[in-house]
DNA sequence: ATCCGCATGTAACCCGTTACATGATTCT
DNA sequence: AGAATCATGTAACGGGTTACATGCGGAT
């Protein structure tokens, strides 16, 4: 009864429902407030996506807290097991080399929602199936570049190379993220 | 008699049509064989983008060619005067600082398409403008990081250093490409 | 004769954007 | 009381995705 493929962003809504019950609301201002704030989901996009969401029965709304005097009118979602097991599904999704380029920002969301759901060893199993994937690209950008057939213009062979250095860029930040993963106390085990 | 605005996407097609006149499924290749090739326009998109496009009388078929035997069914477009105004109007839009992170891609688009509408100072001039608003970007990104309201989390910090070091790759790119397009002969030193 | 690649198009469906609408609560 | 904020929602519009449809041309 796998629920249909969610959209990205219903699948970060999700996410987001997962890492602690919320409102629409409070959903908004998140996007709002963080620093990948360059999204800012509007009022008719997020309240049918969470919509979509209740009525796949991924999430529900929490009945109103009776003690609180604020029964204000708000719907505070959290999620069904339906939801917590197509979240952690979500964020086991293997990555694909093919569109890991176009697909990174996120995969990145699923990094940092990983923190409270996996192991750490499940997180390093990640970022070495990233940086995998991630060297793969580089090489198919690198095999581009150098094919004599190619005779590029100026300005598309740095935009090329801009490619490269973001590519290149990122694979360094995989490597000093593990190394920062397993350095500080934590139980650094073979996988 | 500024059209109304166009798509992204639109722009790219024209633009595309301006470099060099083309049909549909000479577009559909570059973007297959092309290095950003990670963008695969269907059809369904394509041809519908290209009679938006004609409908604005931005760009127009060019009658068939009779001499050649293969009058095949095709459509080679080229751009109108007013397709060639639009698409140097659009080089000419300026880097907006709120979104440079998220247009970036499309900046480097509009980067290469510079080559052979613009003059090498003003080419000159667009990678300044990219650089002042990445700068401030980086900077905003730098000064939320350092906010000591923002108890991040370890992961979310870890993306954060993702997001600052693509800036910061991005700058060197664009420091290290000014300095290639100053000089005349040919830098070498590719990678 | 047929199959495959060229070449353009259509239709259904869904999602995102924009703008507006509607109440309830808190602050001054 | 009036204004601003909280909080959820709807409606119109346009564009993207997917899948299918249609022919012509050359190749085996």
């Amino acid at each position: 009864m796998a629920a249909a493929q969610l959209t990205p962003f219903e699948h970060v809504l999700l996410g987001l429902v997962c890492l602690s019950p919320a409102s629409g609301y409070d959903l908004k201002r998140t996007f709002a407030t963080t620093p990948a704030g360059v999204y800012q989901p509007s009022s008719g996009v997020l309240y049918p996506a969470l919509r979509r969401l209740e009525a796949k029965a991924l999430i529900q709304a929490k009945p109103p807290d009776s003690a609180t005097r604020s029964a204000r009118r708000r719907r505070v979602y959290e999620p069904t097991e339906a939801g917590q097991a197509a979240h952690l599904a979500w964020l086991r999704t293997p990555v694909e080399p093919a569109t890991v380029a176009r697909d990174l920002g996120l995969h990145l969301m699923r990094f940092v929602m990983m923190e409270s759901a996996f192991p750490p060893d499940d997180v390093l199993g990640f970022l070495t199936s990233l940086k995998d994937a991630l060297t793969a690209s580089t090489a198919q950008l690198e095999r581009y570049a150098a094919a004599p057939a190619q005779s590029l213009g100026r300005h598309p062979r740095l935009a090329l190379n801009h490619g490269l250095a973001i590519h290149r860029a990122t694979l360094r930040w995989i490597r000093e993220t593990m190394a920062a993963l397993r350095s500080p106390g934590e139980p650094r085990r073979e996988y």
